[in-house]
DNA sequence: GTCTATACGACGATAGAC
DNA sequence: GTCTATCGTCGTATAGAC
């Protein structure tokens, strides 16, 4: 019954070329990047690739959703383990900063690309489920009465907003120190900015 | 003495092209715009284009000076106009929005496009002059204690980074009121953040 | 499923007349 | 300074053998 069916690659190849795409799309965006060049990164020909996917931007695609699930599973954890706005957000923004250094092709696609350039019916990213999500626990907070009563928009830009652009920053090379080193900083900051 | 040479227009075909690129530009993004759409849109041949600008990188290029010049202009006239951290940084959102609203292709060109995409050679939009006048505004906050001693980049991004995602928020159609009226809020949220 | 070779179109850029 | 016509290149995508 088994059917080993036949050669190397299970579904390795796919991998093989995102991970190599992702790569190439950061360190040089989507529309400086070939077909071919992703073939040579990934050790995989053209003709593969085209087998796997339907195009150029069905790579683009597959990129992008499997970043936006990975941050709904992780927020959708954030969310299980802290029960308050105060925890949530302390975790929200420990984890993109750790991402940032760690796997900072993740964060760069995630926030730097213009997506909409090449995807063209995909929705800005904020508008995206994890972005939802981010303020599902303002709104949250603010019902609690952690966070003051206000427009739940400048709440959430305010309390996540500084980091997102500390993030950025780091990514542009302007910080002296490791990001992570300014996180109790910035959480200060944006705590005062709209707690009680 | 007088040589008024020849046809119609004195600077008036760079200025033509330019503001078509400018919406072609925000509208479709520098990849997606062709010479010859600059050509149509700008009414304009391609010999002409070519004649005015070295190349298509050329015409990208002059856009991003024009714009990092006007707001040379412009902050070096508020850091004129108002002596106060306080008051600048009021001023400060205020001219950000106020272009939002009136010239949005602007704002949008100079926060939305991935400019080290097309202009590999320049440094990324927020080491430019005008980043770093906001900057200065909030060093000298800091000396005058109006603002606590703390890392600069933190209150920087504190500071103006709530206000500018409002504005790429407002740009991505997820407000609901007008840009403008959620400044008085927005400011009072960021001054909290940082003030002694 | 993976490969090579190739077709085809689009775009950036130039030449050269006016 | 402005135009039209054209060239050469490069990149996407397909065909078809293995």
């Amino acid at each position: 019954m088994s059917h080993v069916t036949n050669k190397k690659s299970p579904g390795n190849t796919q991998a093989q070329i995102l991970s190599a795409t992702l790569s190439l799309f950061t360190g040089q965006g989507y529309f400086n990047t070939s077909v071919h060049d992703i073939a040579r990164e990934s050790q995989v020909s053209i003709g593969s690739i085209y087998h796997h996917f339907k195009d150029k931007e069905g790579v683009a695609r597959a990129l992008y959703n499997d970043m936006i699930e990975r941050m709904n599973a992780e927020l959708t954890e954030i969310k299980k383990n802290h029960s308050t706005a105060h925890d949530r957000r302390r975790a929200v923004i420990e984890l993109l900063f750790s991402i940032t250094e760690q796997e900072p092709e993740i964060m760069e696609f995630m926030l730097y690309s213009k997506h909409r350039e090449f995807l063209p019916n995909e929705r800005p990213i904020c508008s995206s489920k994890p972005f939802d999500m981010m303020r599902e626990f303002v709104k949250e907070g603010m019902t609690s009465g952690e966070i003051r009563e206000m427009d739940l928009m400048v709440a959430s830009t305010c309390l996540f907003g500084g980091a997102i652009r500390m993030i950025t920053s780091s990514m542009d090379g302007l910080l002296k120190r490791s990001l992570s080193s300014y996180i109790d900083e910035i959480w200060i900051c944006s705590w005062k900015a709209v707690s009680t």
